[in-house]
DNA sequence: GTTGACAGTAACCATTGGTAACCAAGCACT
DNA sequence: AGTGCTTGGTTACCAATGGTTACTGTCAAC
């Protein structure tokens, strides 16, 4: 096994795609991609997460080699969160993705309306 | 609003994100990827998802446009899945990612292997 | 009549996601 | 001395979700 097998469920290739499937990683890194931010900053730009799920998702992040967490000494607190290397190189495939998002939406919400609708007519 | 911006969370783009993001929807478009399947056929492609699981995930896909189900009048039963042209164009995105997953993987296990040695040095 | 295949469903439990409230450190001001 | 302000969280708690196991319906074949 040199890649890995995403249909193995003991392979550790899931692990990673439960990761990047994470909902907040996704967005963290997409507001991560043009430089460092604090915590507070991350928080604003990715709108609606909680403080408590946002640590959760940076310290996992951190420990998966995605982003650094730099505490500096100071009165108060100043926390910057910036993407690695490795980090970085996911802004490609998610882009890819979020491109997807945004440009098939309209056909998404239209099926989904359509869905409703039937059920409705029952 | 054309697009849709995934950073308000008021936004649709999230909802679409939010599905995407699921790891079975993923493991569902890669498995469906080379032609129709029966529900047991994903089922064994897709290791490790429990079948109330797998019903949800086909049944949000199918609402959202992904794949189609068609259900054979049998005995004994057959339903067949089958990815729309809009799930197919979502395996493009996908691949990339999954590329990143396997190709990473080692880098992301080595990150993780490192912190959990810190944390038992301390 | 009972066994077997397939595609689920039902009941139940565990884990996670989310909310609201609070805390710690240091500084400025009174 | 005490109060308030800031940032970056933590704690306790609750709801929603994910997951597991067992069971169901139907009809054909034995």
């Amino acid at each position: 096994m040199d890649r890995g097998d995403a249909f193995d469920p003991d392979c550790p290739t899931r692990v990673v795609l439960d990761r990047i499937g994470d909902k907040w990683t996704v967005l963290v890194i997409g507001a991560l991609r043009d430089g460092s931010l604090r915590f507070s900053e991350v928080r604003a730009r990715v709108g609606g997460v909680a403080p408590k799920v946002l640590t959760q998702t940076l310290r996992a992040m951190e420990r998966d080699g995605l982003l650094t967490r730099t505490v500096h000494a100071q009165v108060p607190p100043r926390v910057d969160y910036e993407l690695t290397a490795l980090g970085a190189s996911l802004t490609g495939p998610i882009a890819t993705l979020t491109d997807w998002a945004e440009t098939h939406l309209g056909q998404i919400l239209a099926s989904r309306r359509g869905y409703d609708d039937a059920a409705e007519a029952r």
